[in-house]
RNA sequence: CGGGCUGUGGUGAACCGGUAUCACGCUUGGUUCGGGACCAAGAGGCAGAGGGUUCAAUUCCCUCCAGCCCGACCA
């Protein structure tokens, strides 16, 4: 991508009254841009990253064997009469009327859409288990929207939902996940430890949220530190400074939380009659599972957790390009056009490779202000090429997370970064 | 929803009862050319909306709208 051309230019300047520094730093490089409260657009930077979380959470989620689909946003009143939601679901549903004055919502969340689906397709016991997830638009009408993309009213959730025969069952999926989750934390370059939570308006009577360390969370939670017992500091009897499954000593830290995993047992398919015959004939109601993560709560969470103070640090595997392009102007016409002439050739051979980058070809731009920008746009790799560095017949190598700079001939970069 | 705060060119801010200032950004020309360079010349705002007080309001008051922060709740 040529940084020229890019929707989304940088700036020096924090939006008004920001205070997190996710929703600083996503702002000022041009990843987001707010349209009212509580609702973003992502450009193109921010919606790259998106998509690399999306598709890892679909790599962890295929390889269990679910399937991926799309239900609407647009939902008929009636249906969530039959779970009684319409009106108790907190926050609540955005709803309003079509033409034909019928009654409609817009989906905060899919229980009852799946579950409705299910009732339709699942006749037996031979029909389960399953389990059918989506990456798709959520609208609550929250009380209040904050911190930037870590609270909004419109965003993009991974919501999963697990179909069984028997509880046994649904424990063993639910434990699945919940290592998958384990695992999409983790290669997002975040550390996310599940903790017992209360079921809220989802419902049912068990479920784990993930909190993920980051210290400018607003949750305290506790870890022990031998064993994996981890809890909400306010679920934590005052003054308790050890560990009541070992006995080891606690220690707190701030977290975020994100993804939250439920079962549902058979909350929505009692009232929604969603049924199976089992074994010996018998009708019984599906036993259910649902599992959420919050797609842009989980990228502004990587950039609380990743970041210094001059700008986001991505890990590699979300980043939205994997390295950063720079070559420097010179005043002598025929060396700037051999540093162009390499740059460009560098950013070829790597797309051919599949390997996309941001190539900074703003001519008017000094070099103090490409690498402020680099530095704040955080891209994990970072490729000068000036006049001095082609003096060597090379181009300089740096990671964004350190400091030190390498110089390797261009044909070594194309190497490392294939690697 | 309760409490608090904010609203001034594209962005961020200052000032002020006498119709507006600065920085960044933008345009043009020139000089620079490894950590947000410099010089010169420009474009761009009737100050969120409405009402009130006043000789006079961006400035004071009221209402509304919008945004932010705390509470609550959450992905």
């Amino acid at each position: 991508m040529f940084q020229s051309t890019l929707l989304g230019k940088t700036s020096k300047h924090s939006p008004r009254d920001a205070e997190s520094i996710s929703h600083i730093l996503l702002t000022r490089s041009g990843y987001i841009q707010q349209l009212m409260s509580g609702v973003y657009s992502l450009l193109p930077m921010g919606f790259r990253v998106h998509k690399n979380i999306e598709n890892i959470i679909r790599e962890e989620l295929n390889i269990l064997g679910c399937q991926e689909l799309l239900m609407p946003s647009l939902q008929p009143a009636n249906l969530w009469m039959e779970s009684n939601r319409w009106d108790t679901i907190d926050p609540p549903l955005f709803k309003f009327e079509d033409r034909h004055k019928k009654i409609i919502g817009l989906a905060s969340t899919h229980e009852e859409v799946i579950t409705d689906l299910a009732r339709t397709h699942v006749h037996s016991y031979r029909d389960l288990p399953f389990s059918a997830y989506q990456i798709q638009t959520k609208f609550r009408n929250e009380m209040r929207s904050t911190s930037g993309l870590l609270r909004v009213r419109e965003f993009i959730m991974k919501d999963l939902y697990s179909f069984h025969r028997t509880e046994e069952d649904l424990d063993i999926f639910y434990e699945a996940i919940k290592a998958a989750y384990a695992r999409i934390y983790q290669r997002c370059g975040i550390r996310a430890v599940p903790i017992r939570a209360s079921s809220g308006s989802i419902g049912g009577n068990f479920s784990h949220e993930f909190a993920c360390i980051a210290p400018t969370g607003e949750d305290k939670i506790a870890l022990c530190s031998s064993c994996d017992f981890a809890a909400n500091f306010e679920t934590m009897e005052q003054g308790q400074t050890v560990c009541p499954q070992c006995g080891a000593v606690l220690t707190t830290e701030s977290a975020i939380e994100n993804g939250h995993i439920f079962k549902l047992g058979t909350k929505y398919s009692e009232p929604l009659h969603a049924t199976f015959v089992n074994e010996d004939g018998i009708k019984k109601p599906i036993i259910m599972g649902c599992y959420g993560i919050g797609v842009g709560r989980l990228l502004a969470t990587v950039i609380e957790t990743n970041h210094d103070e001059n700008g986001m640090i991505w890990p590699v595997a979300i980043a939205p390009f994997a390295a950063h392009i720079i070559p420097l102007t010179s005043s002598d016409d025929a060396i700037q056009t051999r540093i162009s002439n390499e740059a460009k050739k560098l950013y070829e051979t790597l797309f051919s490779a599949g390997i996309e980058t941001l190539f900074d070809d703003r001519s008017d731009a000094t070099a103090g202000e490409k690498f402020k920008d680099a530095d704040l746009i955080g891209l994990p790799h970072r490729i000068v090429i000036s006049e001095k560095t082609l003096a060597q017949d090379s181009g300089e190598w740096k990671e964004r997370a350190s400091k030190e700079i390498k110089i390797l001939r261009l044909s070594d970069i194309v190497s490392l970064m294939k690697s």
